[in-house]
RNA sequence: CGGGGUGUGGCGCAGUUUGGUAGCGCGUCUGCUUUGGGAGCAGAAGGUCGCUGGUUCGAAUCCAGUCACCCCGACCA
C-alpha cells in the first residue's frame, strides 16, 4: 500500500459566506468545500462521518425489516405526470428538470415515491407478497428557494428514503410504527438531542406525519410543545384552544362608517373602542392551482393570525403567497387595510373557524377609509366554507389537554415519517389482488432522514468556542495522536507505537505527523473535534502520555503502554451513553 | 421571483469616490534559528481584478450588459 497524506486543510478565518456556527466550523475544519450555492464537496473526514451516519441508518433499517434498494436519480418526468405531482413540483419551483436530446422531460429526483411505486407495481401482484418496506440512501436534488447554512439546506444532499407497502391501514400502522421506532434508535445512536412533533404533510401528501427535530436555536422550524401533556407540533400544524371572544349579541342593522387612515386591528380597536375579537380580518392571498392563479380571501378573527400552510391546505392550492398590494387593490377596489367579505367579487372566500358564529362584527368595506359595523353572516355575507386556518401561538392553551400553555422552541428537521395512504398507488395504478381476488391499491408510507443534515445538526448542537465536539458515534475519527516534537525520535516512536496499538484495538485514529509546531497542531485537533486526543511530549520522560476527552476537557496522565487500552475503554463508555430528549 | 449587498492569489481583506505598471495579513515553498498553545529572520512562488462589450493614449477603477455568490421575505430531509 502506498500511504498518501490526509487531504484536509484547516482555515484560520471563518469563510465570508458562512452564517451558522456549524457551517463555519465545518468549512474551517476543511470538512466541506463549497462548489456552488447549496453544492458541496465532502473531504475525507466529512465523508467518514457521513458514512458512519449512513451505517447507523442502514443497520436500523435492516433491523426494522426494510430492504435496501437503489432507485434512479435521473427520472422521466412522465412518471411524475402519472402521480400528478409534476405540476406541483415544477410550479412550486422545487424540482430540477431538463430535456434530453429527444425533448423528453427528465428530472433529478427530489424524492422517489414515483420511482419506488413503479418498482413495486411491477413486482407485486398478490396480498401474499405483502408487506414490503424498501429504502435507499443517496443524493437528492431540490432547487431550493434559498439554499443556505452549509449542509443544512443544500440543493444536493444525502437522504435516506424508505417506503412501505401494505394491504390495508392496519398494515400501514404496523409499518409506520416499525419505522418510527427505528428512527428513535437512529437519532439516539447518533448522539442527538431531539423531539418528535406532529407535522404538516406538505407537497408529499397523505394523512398523518411526524417530524424528528434536533433542538437548536439556529433551527429553521418553529415548534410548539405542551409541558403538561407532551403534545408537540410544528407551528405549521400546531393547534391550540381559541381564546374566547366577546359575544356579539342579536343582529343589529348594518352600518358603514368612515375610518380615515385606520387600517390595522389595533387602530380600529382604539377608533371604535371595540375588542379585536369582535372584528373579522380579511386576509388576501394569491393561490396557485394546477391551471390558474386565483385571489383568495381568508376571514379570521381580529385577535388571531392566519397560518399560511393551513390556508394552502384548506384551499387545496399548489402554492400560496400573500397578495401584493396591487392585487389587494384590484380585488377589493380599495387601498390595503379596508378589505372585507361584503360584496367581494371574483375572489374565493374561506373562513377560519374563529369567525364561526360571530355576529355584529366589524370588517373592511372594500372602500378606502371605510369599515362596516354590525355585519352578520347570511344576511350580509353568504355563509362561507369554514376550516381551521389559525396559527397557534406561544402561551396558547394546548388543544389536546386543554390545560398546559404551549411553549416555543426551534428545531432542525432531520427526519419525517408519513402515512401516505393510497395517493400514489391509486394515481399510478399500483394494485395487488386481495384475498377475494379484488384489485386494491397499496397502502403506503414514506420515511425520510436527512443524512447530511444530521451531520450539520450534530455540529450545531455540539461545539464550543474551540471547535466541533463530535458525538463519538459519528466522529470522523475517534482519536487523534499529537506528537509535540517531531524532531525527537522518542516522541515520534512513542506516537507511532501508540498509533499501531490503537489501530489493533479497533480505535479509528489519526496520527498528526505533520512537521508543524505544537500550537497549530493543538488548535487543529480541537477544531476538528475528535472525541479523544493523546499528546506525546514531555511527559514521555516519565513514560507517560496525556489523554484528553474533547467533550469534557478532562486530562489524564497514562503510562504509554496502557494508553491504547485506556482510550479504547473510555471510547466504549462514551459510545454506550446516548443522549435523549431535547 | 421581489428587496439589499458582494465579486481582487488557497483563505480573509484594502485599493474603485478622483483612471496611470497589483497591494496587505494568513497560508505555501527554500534556508537557518526555534519547538507544550496559531514562532523569528532571510529569500521565493502564486492573481486574464467574475465574464463580455464600450469609453480612453491608458480601465480593478468610468459606462452598458451579463453571470455568480451572500443576506432579508414565500418550500422541505
Amino acid at each position: 500500500m502506498r500511504a498518501t497524506r490526509l487531504l484536509n486543510r484547516t482555515l484560520f478565518d471563518d469563510p465570508a459566506d458562512a452564517e451558522l456556527r456549524s457551517h463555519k466550523l465545518m468549512a474551517r475544519g476543511g470538512f466541506i468545500r463549497k462548489v456552488g450555492a447549496g453544492i458541496y464537496s465532502y473531504g475525507p473526514l466529512m465523508w467518514r462521518t457521513l458514512k458512519k451516519i449512513s451505517a447507523i441508518v442502514r443497520e436500523e433499517m435492516d433491523r426494522a425489516g426494510a430492504q435496501e434498494v437503489l432507485l434512479p436519480i435521473l427520472q422521466p418526468l412522465e412518471l411524475w405526470q402519472e402521480s400528478g405531482r409534476a405540476d406541483a413540483y415544477i410550479k412550486a419551483g422545487i424540482m430540477f428538470h431538463l430535456q434530453d436530446r429527444k425533448d423528453a422531460g427528465l428530472c433529478l429526483g427530489p424524492t422517489a415515491e414515483e420511482a419506488v411505486t413503479d418498482l413495486v407495481r411491477g413486482a407485486i401482484e398478490s396480498w401474499k407478497q405483502l408487506p414490503v418496506t424498501v429504502y435507499q440512501i443517496g443524493n437528492k436534488y431540490r432547487d431550493e428557494f434559498r439554499p443556505r447554512f452549509g449542509l443544512m439546506r443544500g440543493r444536493e444532499f444525502i437522504m435516506k428514503d424508505a417506503y412501505s407497502f401494505d394491504a390495508d391501514d392496519a398494515g400501514l400502522d404496523a409499518s409506520y410504527k416499525a419505522m418510527r421506532e427505528a428512527y428513535v434508535r437512529i437519532f439516539d445512536r447518533c448522539g442527538l438531542r431531539y423531539v418528535v412533533v406532529e407535522a404538516d404533510s406538505g407537497a408529499i401528501g397523505g394523512s398523518r406525519s411526524e417530524e424528528f427535530m434536533v433542538t437548536a436555536d439556529a433551527g429553521e422550524d418553529a415548534l410548539l410543545t405542551c409541558p403538561h401533556c407532551g403534545y408537540g407540533a410544528n407551528v405549521e400544524r400546531a393547534e391550540s384552544v381559541l381564546p374566547p371572544g366577546e359575544p356579539g349579541g342579536p343582529p343589529r342593522p348594518l352600518r358603514n362608517e368612515s375610518t380615515p387612515g385606520v387600517t390595522t386591528v389595533d387602530a380600529l380597536a382604539k377608533f371604535f373602542d371595540l375588542s379585536p375579537t369582535r372584528m373579522v380580518k380579511t386576509v388576501l392571498f394569491e393561490a396557485t392551482y394546477k391551471s390558474k392563479v386565483q385571489p383568495l380571501a381568508v376571514l379570521i378573527r381580529g385577535d388571531v393570525d392566519c397560518n399560511p400552510v393551513k390556508v394552502q391546505n384548506a384551499a387545496g392550492a399548489l402554492a400560496l403567497a400573500v397578495a401584493s398590494e396591487d392585487l389587494v387593490r384590484k380585488a377589493t377596489g380599495a387601498e390595503p387595510g379596508f378589505a372585507g367579505p361584503v360584496g367581494l367579487k371574483d375572489t374565493r372566500i374561506l373562513a377560519d373557524t374563529s369567525v364561526q358564529g360571530m355576529t355584529n362584527f366589524l370588517c373592511g368595506a372594500n372602500q378606502t377609509d371605510r369599515h362596516l359595523l354590525d355585519v352578520n353572516f347570511e344576511r350580509d355575507v353568504p355563509l362561507p366554507k369554514f376550516a381551521e386556518m389559525r396559527e397557534a401561538r406561544v402561551g396558547d392553551t394546548c388543544a389536546r389537554c386543554k390545560t398546559g400553555k404551549l411553549e416555543g422552541l426551534r428545531g432542525i428537521e432531520v427526519g419525517h415519517v408519513f402515512k401516505l395512504g393510497t395517493k400514489y398507488s391509486e394515481s399510478m395504478k399500483a394494485l395487488y389482488a386481495d384475498k377475494d381476488g379484488k384489485r386494491r391499491p397499496f397502502v403506503m408510507g414514506c420515511y425520510g432522514i436527512g443524512v447530511s443534515r444530521i451531520a450539520a445538526a450534530a455540529v450545531e448542537q455540539n461545539h464550543d468556542d474551540k471547535g466541533i465536539v463530535w458525538p463519538a458515534a459519528i466522529a470522523p475519527m475517534e482519536c487523534v495522536i499529537v506528537p509535540m516534537q517531531m524532531d525527537q525520535a522518542s516522541v515520534v516512536q512513542a506516537a507511532e507505537k501508540l498509533y499501531v496499538e490503537l489501530q489493533r484495538l479497533g480505535v479509528e485514529t489519526l496520527l498528526d505527523d505533520r512537521d508543524a509546531r505544537p500550537g497549530p497542531k493543538l488548535k487543529d485537533s480541537e477544531l476538528l473535534g475528535f472525541p479523544f486526543r493523546v499528546l506525546c511530549g514531555r511527559s514521555l520522560s516519565e513514560g507517560k502520555v496525556e489523554i484528553e476527552r474533547r467533550a469534557g476537557g478532562e486530562k489524564e496522565l497514562v503510562a504509554l503502554e496502557d494508553a491504547a487500552k485506556w482510550v479504547a475503554d473510555a471510547l466504549a463508555r462514551e459510545k454506550s451513553q446516548p443522549k435523549r430528549a431535547g
